[in-house]
DNA sequence: CTTGAGTTTTTTGTATACAAGATTGTTGAC
DNA sequence: GTCAACAATCTTGTATACAAAAAACTCAAG
């Protein structure tokens, strides 16, 4: 593998755990990574500390770095959680949102109904995020932003599964523009709700999606 | 100094920035840390990597680490999230707690009035504390509750400050009530709205509190 | 007195060395 | 055949060494 500076490293076995190359509870080998990366392990150490602190690694002492994959349970929690967020910055994006936002949500409902229509998945699911980011930044609260970001990239690999399901799509559409007007006629409670419900389904198609997955098995 | 393990480094530069040790800006010379905890740079620069990504620390590269003490409107900010995040917390919390939950809650105000009594502000900080973790663990989500007791600990050192405040300890109590009193009802609006102010009005203190030391200066 | 090129000194980033704890494998007793 | 004790091996945690970048300093020119 190519040469990396440590900076990356972290980053990049994020993207691994992420992309489920590294499995719940495998132990990250500190001298094969390093052999991996072409480095020595005193880097990967260092990013083994930054995993650690966001939950994606477990480092057990004088017994090396396990990963850890949220299980069921606490994904449903995360999901929660990002619903309650996202009502949190829907409430105060509400007061505080200026109109060029609202117009840049409005363009990206557009592109995203552009994207259903050519069924880019791809395409959706960016527009989507953009949507999603900019109400986190009209809360006009940064330090809220930060972490609505920061657990919605968490949640980024099992949001993208459920976005399979049949009409999914479609319906997210409809509640995106119900999400809007509730910002543009500054409702707080309205907008809240609209945003808790529509990222709450997200963890109920995921508990759908788990089930049946599940079942297949039995 | 003595000597210490590479784990309770990092706890003990935290203990140092939230003390007040270091001033924010103050870079973090590692040299100089390793001889004040007798061991070698090593162990120091992982510490470095986990209090980076909690934010108390700012890697920057090639220059070292720099101490990041979050200023007014970043504090501002964090007692607005801490405040929704109770809110949260209650809201569920009213529809999931227990019986002895509420006993519990009972409890921690009982002998937060006999502190406040006593004009003991240790030990109403104890109960006081005892309290909301209570509310965070009864919101059913275990997520949640850590990341709620995170900014908690975070916003620790600032929130002590406010409770000077003439009056203030007893107002708290009386918001105590009536937050106990929607839980043991089963109303979470009303539980969300009072944490929601309860909590809020902490941040309001410590804006007070800001603007008259900046006067002094003046 | 200020400025700026060149040089010295710090300081960071990474590799390597080494010690101590954990794991695995082996052998012998029952 | 199973289990236990011991030995060999591997892995982590920490110290140290060294290279490269940044900061500080020197000194001469304007």
């Amino acid at each position: 593998m190519e040469q990396r500076r440590a900076d990356n490293i972290a980053e990049t076995l994020e993207e691994h755990i992420f992309g489920g190359v590294f499995q719940d509870g495998d132990r990250l080998d500190e001298v094969r990574l390093a052999e991996k990366f072409g480095v020595s392990r005193t880097p990967l150490r260092e990013a083994f500390q930054r995993l650690a602190l966001s939950g994606l690694v477990e480092l057990v002492p004088r017994r090396g770095a396990f990963v850890r994959q949220p299980g069921p349970i606490e994904l449903m929690e995360m999901f929660e959680v990002m619903a309650e967020l996202e009502a949190v910055c829907g409430r105060l994006a509400a007061r505080r949102i200026s109109d060029v936002a609202i117009e840049e949500l409005r363009d990206a409902n557009a592109r995203c109904q552009m994207a259903v229509e050519a069924k880019d998945t791809d395409g959706y699911y960016i527009e989507n995020e953009r949507f999603h980011k900019t109400i986190y930044r009209q809360s006009g609260n940064s330090f809220l932003e930060q972490e609505a970001a920061k657990l919605h990239k968490r949640l980024k690999p099992f949001r993208r599964q459920q976005l399979k399901f049949r009409g999914r799509m479609a319906q997210s559409m409809a509640e995106h523009e119900a999400i809007v007007d509730a910002l543009a006629r500054g409702e707080p409670e309205e907008a809240a709700n609209a945003l808790r419900n529509h990222v709450a389904v997200q963890g109920e198609k995921f508990h759908n999606l788990m089930a049946s997955l599940k079942s297949q098995s039995d």
